[in-house]
DNA sequence: CAAATATATGCAAGCGCTTACACTTCATGC
DNA sequence: GCATGAAGTGTAAGCGCTTGCATATATTTG
């Protein structure tokens, strides 16, 4: 497995008739050494083809410029985009993203934590706030710097890029009840070892709860995201008696499941029925009616999220968490009961 | 920047009272260690909980364990849902994926080839096989072990994971030109630096040129993927005498953008105009009429990259490219002109 | 112009780990 | 019982780099 011998810092001392030491100030304090010898250095190292070796440098140096970034899936387009612009941010630093996937489960996400640490993170990317014990055991035990996305709370303890998805399910249920819905239901994401998926179901909870009317919240289906799931929790939920008048959706996959599924079954959205969706994805524009959704920073999260995460590494002690707010876009999937 | 000092090799060895080369061994060669010596060894690193410090490790083992993946964007559903699978691949064998993004700028694509490697991963994956001298040489300098995915083709020296764009886009106007349709026209992406679209819209030109009959290729547009792109064109190639019958898109996005700009536009889809997109991701399913489009194996080609690369880092010699099929999957979006 | 300071370079000690080799036990077979 | 070998462990030599300190050279200053 191992390339073919590359030149080392030594080699290119030799070819350059200087010390390594020079070398390595060439590379990495280059004021420190002058024009002229820098030049040559310059010119040797590219003859030569020359790398730094990784390990000797992350060994005597003590840091890797490498931070992890341990995500449910990539393949929601919401994570997608934000590791899109997290690594962006990291890269513009000469820091390189490490991402492993958790796929929802807490058990997986601390073995991969622990196998973003042992390739060399120097901090990591975390998202959600709500981990088991162990894994925050592990965190601290090895103190090792980390940043929470796409969730905000107010513990000044840990570092926060990202929104209250609570408040903002909670936005999205209020704009509903206003428009006078009083049955509703709600198709979230599967809450287990997910608290974004929990807090946005909450939300919805607590804005019925203290809606000043008999607004009732008929049911709460969990689901994967996916668009089939969200057609089949949306098919169950109508074929109650009292249907809803409007179904609150975790997130854009599966309101546009949803929405399709209404159509295959003859519902009009959304004079038989609304929908909403959450995260404001290409998906929530693109189908009929568009969606009413709670549009999130992506982009701006995993940008923030990286420059907070620098600051951290830097020992900056200036490093306060940022607070996004979910924005309520309204399309045509949401109307008043009845059209 | 550093950590509080972790534990090393040494400490644990201590507190266990055996050598470092006994922990180092029952770490990386378990059963070479007596059972009695590795539980107490065990107990000792969690106590301390100790992880083997990274640089130490690639710095002797001379290997790290990363490989690393330069793709154009994760914002794309499809490159998303692809290295999502070809970390998921790496993750069961150990290794871990570092990843950067040249947002298909070949000059960024060679940067950052270049911070993957001097970042310790011993193996890339890289997107397509068109790239400048300057990134060839470099990689074979270095002797860089790399697969290309999302594109097939027969050099016998390189290593692909993917499917021959060409064809496949061929395939997708052949059934465009059977329906009927002699008037064609097409959004492809950006080809610059792209030899995926570009291979696309040779497809097309090719299908067209050799078809038995007098079909002409309108237009040729090329756009960034966003959906707004993807309506603009739509909408400036509609505007044309006499207007195409089938528009044949690049990808899904600008696809969806077209369908959904045709309905703001009053244009029936297919019946006045047929769409096709290319990909089949969400996207394609949602919007109405649904996408007739090129399934692309995008899971299946991030999970065989992994494989094939691992295998050549294993220094498997019998480790061969592999050619997938993209699948022409028939919706609502194509019919014969005039419905 | 000597002294003081700034600038440029070299020296050499590790950083924490792996691994070839040497050594010690202990079981086995004759 | 003793040679033989297997199994378990220790010793120590690096891997390639960074960096504090010492040294050498250039520049400034009174």
């Amino acid at each position: 497995m191992n390339k073919t011998d590359n030149p080392t810092l030594e080699d290119v001392a030799r070819a350059a008739g200087v010390s390594t030491a020079t070398i390595s100030r060439s590379i990495n304090e280059p004021d420190k050494v002058a024009q002229k010898t820098r030049d040559r250095i310059c010119e040797v190292i590219n003859k030569l083809g020359y790398t730094p070796n990784f390990g000797g440098r992350a060994l005597a140096s003590k840091r890797t410029n490498i931070v992890g970034a341990v995500i449910p899936t990539m393949a929601n387009a919401m994570f997608a985009s934000g590791l899109q612009a997290f690594q962006e941010t990291l890269s513009a630093s000469g820091v390189t993203l490490l991402v492993a996937s958790s796929g929802y489960n807490s058990d997986h996400e601390l073995e991969q934590i622990r196998t973003l640490i042992t390739h060399g993170a120097d901090g990591l990317l975390l998202i959600g706030a709500a981990r088991p014990k162990a894994t925050m055991d592990f965190l601290h035990l090895r103190n090792i710097p980390f940043v929470i996305g796409w969730h905000y709370d107010n513990d000044p303890q840990r570092l926060f890029a990202g929104f209250d998805n609570h408040k903002a399910a909670q936005v999205m249920c209020d704009a509903v009840l206003q428009l006078g819905h009083r049955r509703v239901a709600m198709i979230g994401g599967i809450t287990d070892g997910n608290d974004r998926a929990k807090s946005r179901i909450d939300g919805v909870r607590h804005a019925v709860a203290n809606f000043a009317g008999d607004a009732v919240l008929l049911d709460i289906l969990e689901a994967d995201y996916t668009l089939e799931n969200g057609g089949n929790a949306f098919a169950k939920l109508m074929s109650a008696t009292p249907a809803p008048t409007a179904i609150i959706c975790g997130n854009d996959v599966l309101a546009a499941g949803a929405v399709v599924r209404a159509s295959d079954l003859g519902l009009k959205v959304p004079d038989d029925v609304s929908i909403t969706g959450f995260d404001d994805i290409n998906l929530a524009t693109v189908v009929r009616p568009a969606l009413t959704t709670m549009r999130v920073p992506q982009t701006d999260m995993g940008r923030s999220a990286a420059r907070l995460l620098l600051a951290r590494l830097a020992e900056n002690r200036q490093v306060r968490s940022i607070e996004f707010e979910a924005e309520l876009i309204r399309r045509q999937s949401l109307a008043p009961p009845g059209g």
